[in-house]
DNA sequence: GTCTATACTTCGATAGAC
DNA sequence: GTCTATCGAAGTATAGAC
């Protein structure tokens, strides 16, 4: 049962406007509110054009979805290559638009299978791009694997940052002065150590223990 | 520009049941689902009863909203007089429905102003009570409380297990053992400290310190 | 307290002209 | 590539009978 109307080019330029509509509109005003017409009036078009450019709404935001996912993608990858890929890890999610948007669009998870699908393959994709640039740094600063594997880790980073910035949001800050202060202590010592592992000239073999 | 039309009972059944409804729609179907005619439909009802009970759908989300709270309030309570209050917290905040709700209502406070009052007040609520609870815990654990106020550390487990949450969700698992794995040692050993703490035997005075 | 009836708006999606 | 025209469904909300 497959539609047979035409569909506009990937590349074009108007389909780009309308995807930056729609990320204005799901960030400003809540999924809920991302519809055809809505989006179409804020990009200064038609609603009809959102029908030629995207077989559904389902594919809009999948569109979306992609699009964003591989813009973080690259700005993700240039800040890993940093001296501190653990602070630039930390400083990635806590810009608000991305969290902002990625919690509407978890939410909108809920009703649109296709966006969860997409934003599952998305955070394990950026999760797995922070673990592969943040280990080493990790094993460096002292901390052993076995008992912070990683992962688990940066997971934990992303959790912080991602729930400061929703609560943000609606105007919450209770505590989020001291989590910033645990956070970077524990990077301060995290880099520290792994600058004294790098000199190799007293302890080597042995890591220094990061009490945190 | 205030309507008059009647309003039914706070303390009426059917009320409830739409209340009810209300939560069903939304951790299963998302906010955006959350219409009077499907709120109504789900609780075996006619849509116009909702504007019987409810003047506006703002209202009905802030008064799900307050019912909600209102009951975790007492449950949390219960919870947090337990010998562990720190575990009771950790394990409190993992029950799927209501991160999914939360998480849902949080979304739609971007667009609904009511909404996103009442979520922070719950939020803070929440929060200074748990704060409250266990922070003779944490320092009977050997917590430093100058450098792990107590805020920050509730406030990182409800972060940790509400990402989770949030993640499996969309079907994403990834570290998820592991994270877990951490806390469960981290609570351990809280624990334990906080036992050694309580029996004056050895070292009286200096409290055992706690490396994580 | 619950019903019917209704006003008005917005939604997703399509057909076909230009 | 963009337009007009249109469909049927669903949304919020109200008035008034029973």
């Amino acid at each position: 049962m497959v539609s047979n109307r035409r569909i506009g080019l990937e590349n074009s330029e108007t389909r780009g406007l309308l995807l930056d509509a729609a990320e204005r509109v799901i960030c400003e005003e809540g999924y809920a509110a991302a519809s055809s017409r809505r989006i179409a009036k804020r990009a200064g078009l038609k609603p009809q054009l959102v029908y030629y450019y995207f077989r559904t709404m389902d594919d809009l935001f999948v569109a979306l979805i992609r699009r964003r996912v591989n813009r973080s993608i690259e700005s993700l990858a240039r800040a890993l290559t940093s001296k501190h890929p653990l602070r630039a890890a930390w400083e990635f999610n806590r810009a608000p638009i991305d969290t902002v948007l990625s919690m509407e669009l978890m939410a909108m998870a809920n009703h649109r299978k296709a966006v969860g699908m997409e934003i599952k393959h998305a955070g394990e994709q950026i999760l797995s791009m922070q673990v592969g640039a943040a280990s080493g740094s990790l094993q460096e600063g002292g901390l052993d694997p076995d008992e912070y594997p990683p992962v688990a880790v940066m997971l934990l980073i992303n959790a912080i940052s991602r729930c400061i910035v929703m609560e943000n949001k609606v105007g919450s800050t209770v505590g989020h002065g001291e989590i910033e202060m645990i956070v970077e202590r524990w990077l301060r010592r995290l880099e520290g150590a792994a600058q004294r592992a790098a000199v190799p000239a007293r302890s080597r073999g042995r890591r220094p223990k990061v009490d945190c």
